[in-house]
RNA sequence: GUGGUUGUAGCUCAGUUGGUUAGAGCGCCUGGUUGUGGUCCAGGAGGCCGGGGGUUCAAAUCCCCUCAGCCACCCCA
């Protein structure tokens, strides 16, 4: 079996599975649609240095969860590990910016080199919403409002908390990250290796930390809300108002700082308690400095991402594949007049299914493995009459059909 | 990357202090039915006991290594 096993972290997605998929990303994308969202796709790997500039060289992702290779021409390539850089770099590419607003929906498999559990693993699928150009908190509001809109359509929305955070605007962030760092300078001794690495780079981090160590000292630590400025302090203000006003619930977590390093205002992340130690179900965030940090124009942008596999788990179980209608013959003389009959009933719009092999009893035996309604039976006798014998699956009830006449007839089990 | 735990038939699981040919239920196949499914009855197929190495007269069982799943840490969707 070794040697078959798939890699680890990666699953085949069954029909079962795929179903529940399906109902993740098709609710996702109709109602994003509602929403103005129109779906894109970027490729599934880019050069590294996209991820590698937008992410923040040292952030988790770029320095132990990337799947990265070099290609035949030597390039440094890797496996996109979230979309939003990706849109982000085809933004540019393309040319967009002169669409502003732009609103996309995205929808594919990410990697991430991590180690396998519940609701986590190496090839994952997100669904994604990014909404760029749009600086004022209307834009989180949309966005935000679309997110809760589809948990509820997904029903889950009873199982999940929306958690909210401010990380200020540039100007905020750079005096408070000075003093925080100033602050934290004082304790290297104290801090963990994680956060020691952080500090220059991404200080903010440290205050999310769980290490006992740094949890004492970041217990006396400045905080971000006393360096807000009021531009900063009136755009968290203006979303939960808005918030407020479409009748969304939420609770702030100063605490929630968020991985990835291009965030800037909003944070924020839709948490659950029951898929173990994934609490996050659907985060995002304002990142109004990542494309002009790759090169692109300053162009502001805000989105989300939610993880299709954990949303699949919490989701109820979605209907089944239509029962289909079995068409089946009994000898040579009949297999002809079933085949086109099948062709005949689909054309109509009808799940027919005509089996393979087998004589009458086998055929049935499949039809009801198959879950059909009603078994449409065509041998000698029907054929001499251009007539069908139409059993009913659920009641045994047979019923001898005019051949011109089964679509009528097999409308009520539609 | 670290720690814990599990791995026996397609699935869920038994398998005693190491002892002949590794079992059960469900599922699958065949037959009871040459034109009637589900239920029932009879029969059958299906196992490198995750993989490799070791201990032993003898290993599914004990030891080591390894792979994978799950759980937790870390981090995240």
């Amino acid at each position: 079996m070794s040697d078959l096993q798939p890699v680890r972290g990666t699953h085949d997605i069954l029909p079962e599975d795929h179903r529940r998929h399906r109902q993740v990303t098709e609710t996702a994308r109709q109602i994003a649609a509602r929403y103005g969202y129109e779906e894109i796709s970027t490729p599934v790997f880019e050069f590294s240095e996209v991820f590698k500039r937008t992410l923040g060289e040292t952030s988790d992702i770029v320095t132990k969860e990337m799947f990265s290779f070099e290609d035949r021409g030597g390039e440094q390539l890797t496996l996109r590990p979230e979309v939003t850089a990706g849109v982000a770099r085809a933004f540019i590419s393309g040319g967009l910016a002169q669409h502003l607003p732009l609103k996309f929906f995205c929808q594919g498999p990410m990697f991430r080199y991590e180690r396998p559990q519940k609701g986590r693993q190496r090839q994952f699928h997100q669904i994604d919403v990014e909404l760029l150009g749009v600086d004022g908190p209307l834009a989180d509001i949309e966005i935000i409002s679309l997110a809760a809109h589809i948990l509820d359509a997904l029903g889950v929305a009873d199982k999940v908390t929306l958690e909210l955070n401010t990380l200020g605007d540039t100007e905020s962030r750079q005096s408070y990250r000075t003093k925080l760092v100033g602050y934290l300078e004082g304790f290297k001794d104290k801090l963990s290796e994680d956060s020691l690495a952080r500090l220059d780079r991404n200080p903010l981090r440290i205050l999310d930390s769980k290490d006992q160590g740094d949890r004492a000292v970041i217990a006396d630590a400045p905080l971000l809300e006393d360096h807000m400025n009021d531009a900063s302090k009136a755009f968290f203000e203006d979303v939960q108002k808005g918030l407020k006003t479409a009748g969304i619930e939420y609770k702030i977590n100063p605490t929630l700082v968020r991985g990835l390093d291009y965030y800037c205002h909003m944070a924020f992340e839709f948490t659950t308690e029951t898929l173990g130690a994934q609490g996050a179900v659907l985060a995002g965030g304002r990142y109004d400095g990542l494309i002009e940090a790759m090169g692109g124009p300053p162009t502001p942008g805000t989105g989300w991402a939610a993880g299709v596999e954990r949303l699949a788990l919490m989701i109820a179980e979605p209907p089944g594949p239509a029962r289909p209608v079995a068409v089946v013959p009994i000898g040579q003389a009949a297999e002809a007049e079933a085949l086109s009959l099948v062709q005949r009933l689909r054309r109509a719009g009808f799940t027919a299914d005509l089996g393979f092999s087998g004589n009458l009893q086998k055929r049935l035996k499949g039809a009801n493995k198959a879950n059909a309604v009603a078994a449409v039976i065509i041998g000698e006798d029907e054929l001499a009459k251009g007539a069908a014998t139409v059993r009913d699956m659920e009641t045994g009830e047979q019923t001898e059909v005019k051949l011109s006449a089964l679509e009528d007839h097999l409308a009520r089990y539609r």
